[in-house]
DNA sequence: AAGTTCTGGTTAAACGTTTAAACAAGCAAA
DNA sequence: TTTGCTTGTTTAAACGTTTAACCAGAACTT
């Protein structure tokens, strides 16, 4: 990468101050005569001179990158939400950094060091489990973030997010509008708010429509073992036949890989089991019974997030922090289509 | 955001040279007493120090960042590609910053120039079509950089891809040998090298194989209105009844959108219509008829791209550009089934 | 005793910007 | 004629690092 052209070399090129080069191409040419201004531009142009962000960045203290950390950035939810960060981020002039924690504390952590090592200006977080603390740790060292889709009880952030319960809970009394009385829930086995959120949820619903909960419905899978532990814990559902007649996933991964048994068990949709997921993914539409899903609006999430991040570097004084709440709509489809032949026993 | 402590913040506190701090700190305490290294390391640490690595670019010239830059960053493919890069270039220090071009020619440049201005020290890029001068531009300031996934015949520059001719041209022949002779083709409606690499290896396989190639069974969607013009192309084609036996979707989205056609038309898969991809999806499993796929390693891909770049940062020198070709594998499953009874006319 | 070599540090410049403050010259007002 | 404002430009410091070069004192050589 050979020598690059700084103002300096501008300047020793017409024989002026950097200081003067420095007030014309940053237009603050306030007192800078017309002609000089134009011989500036010129020389600027002719030197194909480009700003040194580096440069800029260690004297105004601001680097105009946003750091975004999600727990992998190959799954669509993210990736998607990525996208829209990097628009709106870009339409401010910043640039975004990103990184992929694995739902693992010390990635978290690592991922973090390195974003603040690099001075990004505020931080969009998708928070891992157990990572209170770190979070903590940025609000003591006042470093601007704003949660996304995860959230945690006892921390007062910027956040934007869904209503989690109210979400699960619509999605399940649709479950039960169109029929369906015995209803298994997959989620991942963590204390993450947003799925005891969902599970909660879940369980209310049933609870205010009648129905007792059976401790067996709630099927649990780690986000390391997903395949195996949501493979184990349908068969004992659903083998040799179904003992519920409704599956509620709690979130698109889950209901990927749900999906991948129900299939493998031969089992019918919508007849023998509703099937009703979080999130949107291709692969719902392509199942024999189109999925049902609750979607959220990634582009309002995307937007907020660095509206808020924004803000919060505006008014770099520790405003008390905004909560987003975005909607959600219920995506009716075949997989929860009304019971015609009632199966009940 | 408060004031971040510094190395001279250190020094001052100690009442020694910032000098002494920094060799302390990056292990070049050469000739540093024991003691005295002891002392300032537990005084960063007690102070919590971290070092700002803007500071340290500037000084040395070299950021520890890559520049990825894809068509979509929300497209799988790519995202999925994204997070290799990202776990590669995490392990050798390196942190990612990414843009999507979605395709345009200006986007790309403004992204480029963003990228540049952020002094990265190297770029991954999946190249828009006609950006080759973008790319020649690069070469003449020595800007180290590494092309995935696309090429350009006339640009000598590392590149990490697959033998997209071959590929194209074995996926057909399988076509052929299960039993097809009409087989029509979706791709992009671009003069991308491996778009067209694609389609020759398609019309190849044909011609090789005794058929002649009909210009009709080539359909062409823009990447900006997918939908619509496969829509409108692949109807042409399969109503009222299907012209061809068999379809070749040049890369995943446009399979996406091509069954999406086919469930709606309601044409059986594999019986009616046998169906091939590039790419992968979760969308090709859920398929009444799982769809056969030619799968390209991400990883090797992403780990190759990595590798080729730091290597290229490394030898500064214009050195001789480097091809990678990972293999591909043709994944067979049900969407290309054999015929069983022949429906040919 | 004088020179040489270690040992353990310090000094100062540099990286490419920005920007407050100073300055020189011209001009207007008193 | 001094004083003071404008106008156009320069000076110099600062941001937080790194690192070559320098230096002082102690410890060896002769």
């Amino acid at each position: 990468m050979e020598r690059k052209v700084s103002i300096k070399d501008i300047a020793r090129h017409l024989g002026v101050s950097t200081a003067l080069v420095s007030y014309v191409l940053n237009n603050k040419a306030g007192r800078v005569s017309a002609e000089m201004a134009e011989k500036i531009r010129q020389a600027a142009a002719e030197l194909h001179y480009r700003p040194n962000l580096i440069a800029r960045s260690l004297q105004s203290g601001k680097t105009n990158t946003l750091g975004l950390i999600v727990a992998d950035i190959s799954n669509p939810f993210f990736s998607q939400i990525a996208r829209i960060i990097e628009d709106e981020a870009k339409r401010s002039g910043y640039t975004v950094i990103f990184g992929s924690n694995d739902e693992n504390v010390e990635k978290s952590q690592a991922i973090l060091d390195a974003m603040l090592n690099r001075q990004v200006d505020a931080l969009l977080i998708a928070p891992a489990e157990f990572t209170e603390p770190q979070l903590k740790a940025l609000q003591e060292k006042h470093v601007p973030f704003v949660l996304i889709d995860r959230y945690f009880s006892d921390i007062q952030a910027n956040c934007v997010r869904i209503d989690n319960y109210r979400a699960a809970y619509d999605a399940v009394e649709h479950l039960i509008k169109t029929g369906r009385s015995r209803i298994a829930m997959l989620a991942y086995d963590t204390g993450m708010q947003h799925i005891a959120d969902r599970i909660g949820g879940y369980k209310d619903a049933l609870r205010d429509n009648g129905i007792d909960f059976q401790a067996s419905w709630l099927v649990r899978a780690s986000y390391h073992h997903i395949e195996e532990e949501a493979a184990t814990g349908m068969q004992q559902l659903l083998l040799p036949a179904p003992a519920v007649d409704a599956f509620f996933f709690a979130t698109n991964s889950l209901a990927i890989q749900g999906i991948r048994q129900i299939m493998r068990m031969n089992i019918k949709v919508p007849d023998e089991l509703a099937v009703i997921s979080f999130d949107e993914a291709d692969a719902f539409d392509f199942f024999y019974a189109p999925i049902t899903y609750i979607r959220q609006s990634l582009d309002d999430i995307g937007r907020h997030a660095v509206r808020l991040a924004l803000e919060s570097i505006a008014t770099s004084q520790p405003a008390t922090p905004k909560e987003v709440i975005v909607d959600v709509r219920l995506i009716i489809r075949e997989s929860t289509k009304n019971k015609t032949y009632a199966t009940d026993q």
